[in-house]
RNA sequence: GGUUGCGUAGCUCAGCUGGAUAGAGCACCUGCCUUCUAAGCAGGCGGUCCUAGGUUCGAAUCCUAGCGCAAUCACCA
């Protein structure tokens, strides 16, 4: 328990003995800002009225009496009406003791409840970019936050691995690619298959150029009459268009259905049908460009240091989500239009209708995502709940989800929750496949690693290490910066990606975390017999100091618990890292000649590394002993 | 246009359920390695917390309005 929780009961009960009625949340504890002496704080404020002076008499007097009745308080001070209370160094010496015999301090690995995590979730059509990397990553740490905040998780994603999407690589690759696999070319899967969806894109834009400009001079072709109206109609429509907004939307309109129009469009949407119609020659192929693809993403994935329990993939959940829609109509929650479509009501939730099935029967992202959570529930009788790690561009996909899922009547959709992420920016904005601004997973690996890698031989602390150990250490700190850099920010909000910065070693990074653990690791291997610390030694103020934060630990682990946010865990084990190396240049340890002082800054420091090393596991980032 | 989110130092970000003189890192400037790893430490410079009202003993934090940015509102995923 915290020294708040601890002190608030017999504080409120002195304060009713005082002053008489006082609730129990007008006691606010605060921790005593560094410019006062103090350890913890008591707002006077509040009892003003009953105590019928001023707020400086108010805390002394408040003071006086907590001084005398509670032997861990040993002074005190009011200042504008904040009464400062000192704890006992003892107290203190005796929490270090039970965090130094807790090996998992700060931890509650008890599986009360059963949650699955989805993160990654790719499309099988390219590799993965920077923006996966932060859903990974965040995804990644917050099982682990919730692992230890008393949960059993299942870590899963859901591939994306059927649609038009894949049949446009397919289909490029049938037609140019003359047979070339990974091992012909020496591609890694995914990034072979994205070349082709590129492919497909380039010959279809070329072709939708050809047409816009054959159809702009009266030259058709043939193409069917209402085509043709649509198109002139989309034409007229952009010559009047007078402001720049509405000028965009047709002209996006135009892009749209003139793509729609090409013959690589018509083939890959035969193909898509092919596919559903379980056409042997197209279904082989399908495989064999999703196992290439799984294989690259299987390589990526241990490049990053993250797992997977449960793989869901789409082409196997579409049907179950479509049978729920049928199901759903039959229970009337849904309903059918003229032409077939099938949609949900949610004017009533203040939402809009939604259509869950396309007037051909085919399913759409929302019927898959049904199917999906259904079968999770069927998978694991006990699950508890699913957290969802997507950007927050879908909000309001999710939103309707939940709510869908809440109208087929099952109970669990209360406990589904969207980890709604913000985007990555880049300096130059947007990231935009179209302009090749995306920044490749891989390519940023191998950079953050080479840089690590560069600055550490700079360095030279390495002398005596095998090859294999460097090549480690070097992936460990590049690595461990990129996940920090990512990861150190508040998850809901959109963040800015500067390369520049996201490989620095200096500052609130997180090389700079593990550095303090290797210097921590080296100055343990130094020291003999360490025993537990004598409750009576005399204790400097960075010493205290730091005391304090490793008690806050528990805490931090709760709220990232609540809130799903590993940047809490990054911003405590940053002031924690700070806070040690002040203490670690403020006093020396081997030099101390009081053998119970030099004994506890010794606990002291295996402490701080325990927490740095739990902490930074909690986000995925492994900590070296020497760098 | 409707909805949702965001707006804090030159830049990137912390600031928990309202509490003291708003904090870090980067950048810039000063010091500190014959002492346990200087990827470090100590210090300096830098603020209209978007604006205007309101609630309160007290507001960066809560409420209302406005301005700006972003996302979303598809028989796309």
């Amino acid at each position: 328990m915290n020294l708040e929780a601890q002190l608030t009961p017999s504080i409120h009960k002195i304060l009713q003995e005082l002053y008489g009625d006082i609730q129990i949340d007008q006691v606010q504890l605060q921790k005593t800002r560094k410019e006062f002496e103090g350890d913890i704080t008591l707002v006077v404020f509040p009892f003003l009225k009953q105590s019928k002076k001023g707020p400086e008499q108010t805390g002394a007097e408040i003071g006086e009496k907590l001084l005398a009745e509670l032997n861990i308080i040993t002074g005190h001070n009011t200042v504008k009406g904040f009464l400062n209370l000192t704890i006992s160094d003892q107290y203190w010496l005796s929490s270090l003791n039970t965090i130094n015999d807790n090996e998992a301090f700060g931890l509650d690995r008890s599986a009360q409840h059963l949650l699955m995590v989805e993160y990654s979730s790719p499309n099988t059509n390219k590799p993965l970019h920077l923006g996966h990397l932060r859903n990974i990553f965040l995804g990644h740490a917050v099982s682990r936050i919730l692992e230890v905040n008393a949960n059993e998780v299942v870590k899963t994603q859901i591939i994306n691995d059927r649609g038009i999407h894949i049949c446009k690589s397919m289909l490029a690759w049938q037609k140019f690619g003359n047979g070339e696999t990974p091992a012909s070319s020496g591609l890694k899967g995914d990034k072979l298959v994205g070349k082709y969806y590129v492919e497909f894109d380039k010959a279809m834009r070329e072709e939708s150029k050809a047409l816009k400009d054959a159809w702009s001079t009266g030259n058709y072709n043939g193409a069917d009459q209402a085509a043709i109206d649509e198109f002139n109609g989309l034409m007229s429509k952009l010559s009047q268009s007078e402001d720049e907004k509405t000028q965009k939307a047709i002209e996006s309109k135009l892009k749209e259905f003139l793509n729609n129009q090409t013959q690589v469009m018509h083939d890959a949407k035969e193909m898509l049908r092919k596919w559903e119609a379980n056409d042997e020659e197209v279904y082989g192929l399908w495989k064999t460009m999703n196992g290439w693809v799984y294989e690259g993403f299987d390589e990526t994935y241990r490049a990053m240091g993250v797992e997977f329990d449960h793989l869901y993939y789409e082409s196997d959940t579409f049907i179950t989500g479509k049978d729920l829609v049928e199901k759903g109509l039959n229970q009337r929650v849904f309903y059918r239009k003229d032409d077939g479509s099938v949609w949900v009501d949610l004017t009533n939730e203040g939402l809009d209708h939604k259509l869950l099935l396309r007037s051909d029967g085919t399913a759409v992202y929302m019927t898959q995502d049904i199917g999906t959570a259904y079968q999770r529930f069927l998978d694991y009788p006990k699950l508890n709940g699913i957290v969802y790690t997507v950007g927050n561009e879908q909000d309001y996909h999710f939103k309707v989800l939940f709510l869908i899922l809440a109208k087929l009547g099952f109970e669990w959709a209360k406990n589904c929750y969207h980890l709604s992420y913000g985007m990555v920016d880049l300096p130059s904005g947007k990231m935009k496949s179209r302009e090749g601004t995306v920044v490749d997973a891989d390519d940023l690996i191998e950079e953050v690693v080479n840089k690590a890698k560069e600055m550490t031989q700079e360095r030279g602390h390495i002398e005596g290490m095998s090859e294999v150990e460097k090549e480690e250490l070097y992936h460990m700190i590049g690595l461990g910066g990129l996940k920090y850099y990512l990861l150190k920010v508040d998850p809901k909000k959109r963040m800015m990606f500067d390369p520049a910065e996201s490989v620095d070693l200096n500052g609130n990074t997180g090389p700079f975390i593990q550095y303090a653990h290797a210097r921590i690791s080296s100055l343990l291997n130094k020291a003999d017999n360490i025993q537990s610390v004598d409750e009576s030694t005399e204790l400097h103020e960075s010493e205290k100091s730091l005391i304090k934060l490793l008690n806050d630990y528990p805490e931090v682990i709760k709220e990232a618990g609540n809130s799903y946010s590993p940047a809490l865990i990054a911003n405590y084990a940053y002031e924690l890292v700070k806070g040690y190396n002040s203490f670690y240049q403020s006093v020396s340890i081997f030099k101390e000649e009081n053998t119970q002082k030099q004994n506890m800054r010794l606990v002291l420091s295996r402490n701080v590394g325990k927490v740095i090393k739990s902490s930074m596991y909690l986000l995925g980032i492994e900590v070296p002993n020497r760098m």
